[in-house]
RNA sequence: GGACAGGUGGCUGAGUGGUCAAAAGCAGCAGACUGUAAAUCUGCCGGCCCUUGCGGCCUACGGAGGUUCGAACCCUCCCCUGUCCA
């Protein structure tokens, strides 16, 4: 590959390269030395549940790999007692070394179904940060000023809003940067949010004396709203590890515009073939909830295999065009001696957060329970009637659905007498 | 250390003695319409209980006390945040 060719693959789907000049220069400086690029990415400890939003990122150090670079999938593990600045925050309970641990463990199985196992390096930044005595870190600090500190987005936005900052925060780009110059990194990928960091980690790298590392900045993605980025917390994402109908579920739920976004970011489709496709769907050749199902079969494929992305669509719509019920249909095995209403096994399944809430709901009609007749047919009821009762006697299993996206199937188990 | 301004539900933000479980907006959930899309309309949106009623009870407006028949609202002390001065 030429390093024209080579550039070409780096550097598509990223938002911004610091600078592609160098980046130029490194990878032929490197390939003259035979030298592979040490290529680092930094990930928070505490949120080993990886989503979509991961694999923007994991895809691009996979492009380092294809190219035979070094890949360090970097764990702050460190940095994580600080926090990103990017909400208030406080110094957070240190991590014992058995939980950094299983984080690592989980890390590496979510990772590894994107990454090449044998060409990522683990690494965790408690490693040197937490060798530097108060000397060391007296001295980082005295190589960075406050003024570019709070040049940073968060800290100016706080500052001007009157919102406190601590001062333990200022240490977490430090941190960071000091990070490219203990792994000697060429390269550094972040999210967009990231830049800042990145940037201070090229400064100090240059003030210990080595070459800049280049930065490579992915866009954010955009969770299932489509308008705040995918993150556990706000409950807008699609985990890699999902079972395949969840995934497709969620994916069929984004909007026709986001619906590109995705098809961007998360697919290997080039920009011409993705254009093509949308050019259809404006042109109303396509539909565009087949456009959708095509994507969310891509990207369950990615995780589960084509065959189990296959089965998803097939109980996407059978449960959804046709009102059957999926395959895989959750299944919760309840104890019940006695009536009890439903309003209270709804919220014992985790349907809704109280008994208030799942009686409110049901007389809004969102509760349904399902039933074959005669005929072998699936038939629905809707119940209204929040002091609507099971009885174990009259049903051995139920299946409840509220809303769209809660359907269980509960199996109503009885103790034999004495068995409390 | 001083002066001043603030701390209300997931967020923004009204309310300054009873009619406040607390306006409004956002987010969320549900219903209708659909393609589990968008847009729109409607309802809900602290908890518990039941006889499901414009029902009863509990908890809640930074914390602890106090005044009052009654406090998010008044008083005292404390904690926290910000601004300016030092």
């Amino acid at each position: 590959m030429t390093t024209d060719e080579q550039l070409a693959y780096l550097t598509k789907g990223v938002e911004e390269t610091i600078r592609v000049e160098e980046l130029r220069a490194r990878l032929e400086s490197a390939a003259a030395a035979r030298r592979p690029l040490r290529v680092k990415a930094g990930f928070d400890p505490t949120a080993p549940d990886l989503h979509l939003g991961h694999t923007v990122l994991l895809r691009k150090m996979k492009h380092f790999q294809d190219l035979g670079h070094t890949v360090i999938f970097l764990i702050g593990d460190f940095t994580g007692l600080i926090g990103d600045p990017s909400g208030r925050s406080v110094i957070r309970k240190p991590m014992t070394p058995e939980e950094v641990a299983a984080n690592a463990e989980t890390y590496k199985r979510q990772v590894f179904k994107i990454l090449n196992a044998e060409k990522t390096v683990v690494d965790f930044n408690s490693r040197w940060l937490g060798a530097l005595t108060g000397r060391d870190w007296i001295a980082l600090c005295s190589r960075y000023t406050l003024a570019r500190l709070i040049e940073r987005d968060d800290f100016s936005k706080r500052l001007k809003e009157q919102k406190p900052i601590a001062v333990h925060e200022l240490l977490y780009p430090l941190s960071q940067g000091y990070d490219s110059v203990a792994l000697e990194a060429d390269v550094e990928l972040g999210g967009t949010d990231q830049k800042f960091n990145l940037l201070v980690g090229r400064d100090l790298q240059q003030e210990y004396g080595q070459p800049a590392q280049i930065i490579m900045t992915m866009p954010i993605l955009e969770g299932l709203d489509g308008v705040q980025k995918m993150s556990k917390s706000l409950g807008n994402y699609v985990g890699i590890s999902e079972p395949p109908a969840s995934m497709f579920g969620k994916l069929m739920s984004i909007s026709d515009t986001l619906m590109w976004r995705y098809y961007e970011l998360l697919t290997d489709l080039s920009r011409g073939e993705i254009a093509g496709l949308k050019h259809s769907v404006d042109s109303a050749t396509t539909h565009p909830m087949e456009a959708k199902k095509a994507l969310a079969r891509r990207i369950v494929a990615d995780f589960h295999g084509p065959e189990a992305a296959q089965q998803a669509q097939k109980d996407f719509e059978a449960q959804f065009r046709d009102n059957a019920l999926p395959h895989d249909l959750d299944t919760r095995s309840i104890i019940l001696n006695e009536p009890l209403k439903l309003s209270r096994v709804l919220t014992g399944i985790g349907f809704f957060e109280s008994n208030a809430e799942a009686q409110r709901k049901m007389k809004e009609g969102a509760v349904h329970l399902a039933d074959f007749d005669a005929a072998g047919e699936l038939q629905w009821t809707r119940i209204t009637d929040p002091t609507w009762v099971l009885d174990p006697s009259d049903h051995s299993e139920v299946v409840v659905r509220a809303g769209s996206r809660r359907l269980v199937k509960v199996k109503v188990n009885r103790t034999t007498a004495g068995d409390e």
